[in-house]
RNA sequence: GCUCCGGUAGUGUAGACCGGCCAAUCAUGUGGGACUCUCACUCCCACGACUCGGGUUCGAAUCCCGACCGGAGCACCA
């Protein structure tokens, strides 16, 4: 026996062995082939909630070589955002989930209706006109109701008039199952229904699968060997079981994760439909939303919601993400590429005497000198310089205070009134204002700077920076110094509009 | 209410299947310090958890039972 083969074999029987670490996501059941899908119903943009399924899939798909089939599910009409179909593939791509086949569930009604028709014609599902109140009751007493009896021809018959002469809510097609399951919903539950809402990809439609079934149907005729989906589809594997066994097909391999929860943010795409139109929001990139492109804008990376994502992995409890994880994975992202600016937020004037001429400078980032300068403007000897600093530090300051204006010089506090105060020249020297213990305060020059707007959840912060950020570009990430993490959205006339990321 | 599922530090996570190496991992956070012309970065130190009660066992975070807490489902939504 080789060395090799006999020191593997030793191993087997070390205890040590199992002692090994995992390194990221848990091994699937039987990967071979391996297909996934990403099914979100195209009712909105893409959230947080549902980039956990698509990288965790795409994770799945790339660690298998597997293939990823985004799915989408608009098989309710009345819930169908005509927008969303290119804002989830948007949403997709920022998110860095590669998918290789796009299924629409609105393309593929005929083979729904087949398959009806087919489960039908074997008896195993059929048409029944019951007033859903009146079902529901018998339901509830395990009896059947009286189209369960209807012979094959008769159902086939009522399924025809489905498409044409039933109204929305007349008909539906029903799975026959088993009257006796303790969960009442699983009692023939319905598998068609008629909506007369129009459809925006699907004109002329009236007839629409229910959830389950398409979903049966879909899985199998792609190929899906893997199945990962949010906890709230558990009671499902058992309605599409019937559906599997009924045509004699393997279901694939579920997995199923917990509820994902973030900090103080409605994730529902409904009460943010309605957030918008009221006005409450301004659209669904909106700063307080949690929706991937409000997450974007605020110069979120989206490695750093991989990271996110992949450390919350498949867990079956329910979790709550916070913020501050991924602000630091998010800091760890831009914090070297992020130039440093200036940003005084809510300006207060402090007029300075007696200073020197001179010009102001500063690194663009103190970790990388070679990044270079940026020029903080100059001022004339002897002149009465105005300056602006920082609603916060402002209020901090006190009469007879050594200051320190950082990368200038040092100033004393010779008076303070309610929105201005006034100050003298005393030093240039650093190290006498380290010696001193001195307050550190950045500011910009009063004649010189760029009026700034920073938009964050919290709400909108106005200020003025330094005139250098006047050569940054639209989506560039930068740190205001002792602010925090901006990316620049939008330039206009007379003003820079940043949105904020985080500390 | 009924049926399922879950509970490890503030947050997320590893360990659980196969009990001992776990006075419990890693990350983030918080507190303190060093560095720094930022409250960022970096470095150092500290803090902080097996929900509770029984049982099995020489030995339990890990197995069993119960309680408590949390969640999901109980649609002609997905």
């Amino acid at each position: 026996m080789p060395k090799e083969q006999l020191e593997k074999d030793v191993k087997q029987f070390e205890y040590v062995e199992k002692k090994e670490k995992r390194i990221g996501l848990p091994e699937l059941e039987n990967p071979e082939n391996v297909v996934l899908r990403f099914a979100p119903n195209p009712s909105g943009p893409l959230h947080l909630g549902h980039a956990r399924a698509a990288i965790l899939n795409d994770e799945y798909a790339k660690k298998y070589k597997g293939k990823l089939i985004l799915r989408i599910e608009d098989t309710d009409p009345s819930r169908v955002d005509p927008e969303a179909y290119k804002m989830i593939e948007e949403d997709l791509e920022w998110l860095g989930v590669v998918s290789h086949e796009i299924i629409i569930q609105s393309e593929r009604l005929e083979i729904y209706y087949e398959h009806a028709e087919k489960l039908i014609e074997l008896g195993y599902a059929y048409v029944c006109t019951c007033e859903s109140g009146a079902f529901y009751k018998l339901r509830i007493d395990k009896e059947a109701c009286p189209c369960r009896r209807n012979d094959i021809p008769k159902n086939l018959e009522k399924y025809k008039k489905m498409f044409s002469d039933y109204k929305e809510g007349e008909a539906v097609v029903r799975l026959k199952t088993d009257l006796e399951i303790n969960d009442p919903s699983m009692r023939d539950f319905p598998l068609m229904r008629i909506s007369e809402h129009p459809h925006p990809r699907a004109a002329g439609k009236r007839v629409y699968p229910l959830m389950n079934f398409s979903v049966t149907i879909d899985d199998h005729f792609n190929g899906l060997t893997h199945v990962l989906r949010g906890k709230d589809h558990i009671p499902n594997i058992r309605k599409q079981r019937f559906i599997y066994d009924y045509f004699g097909w393997t279901p694939p391999e579920y997995i199923h994760y917990g509820r994902l929860k973030v900090e103080e943010l409605a994730l529902s795409t409904s009460a943010t439909k309605e957030g918008i139109e009221t006005g409450e929001y301004t659209g669904w990139d909106d700063a307080r939303l949690g929706t991937l492109r409000a997450i974007a804008k605020r110069g979120i990376q989206p490695k750093a919601i991989r990271r996110a994502m992949m450390d919350v992995g498949t867990k079956r409890s329910d979790i709550n993400l916070s913020w501050k994880n991924l602000y630091a994975y998010n800091r760890e992202l831009i914090e070297r590429d992020a130039n440093r600016y200036f940003f005084v937020d809510g300006p207060k004037e402090i007029s300075v005497t007696g200073a020197p001429g001179m010009e102001f400078h500063a690194l663009l980032h103190p970790d990388f000198k070679d990044k270079g300068n940026r020029s903080l403007g100059k001022i004339k000897e002897k002149e009465t310089v105005k300056f602006y600093l920082s609603s916060s530090d402002f209020e901090n300051i006190k009469k007879g205070e050594f200051l320190r204006l950082m990368e200038a010089f040092n100033v004393e506090i010779v008076d303070k009134k309610e929105t201005c105060a006034e100050a003298k020249f005393i030093s240039r020297e650093l190290e006498e204002a380290r010696a001193k213990k001195a307050r550190l305060v950045h500011w910009t020059l009063g004649d010189n700077n760029v009026k700034i707007k920073v938009v964050s959840p919290e709400g909108i912060i106005n200020g003025y920076g330094e005139p250098d950020l006047k050569n940054i570009k639209v989506d560039e990430i930068i740190q205001f110094e002792r602010f925090g993490f901006v990316r620049l959205d939008e330039i206009t006339d007379d003003e820079l509009v940043f949105y904020f990321s985080h500390k």
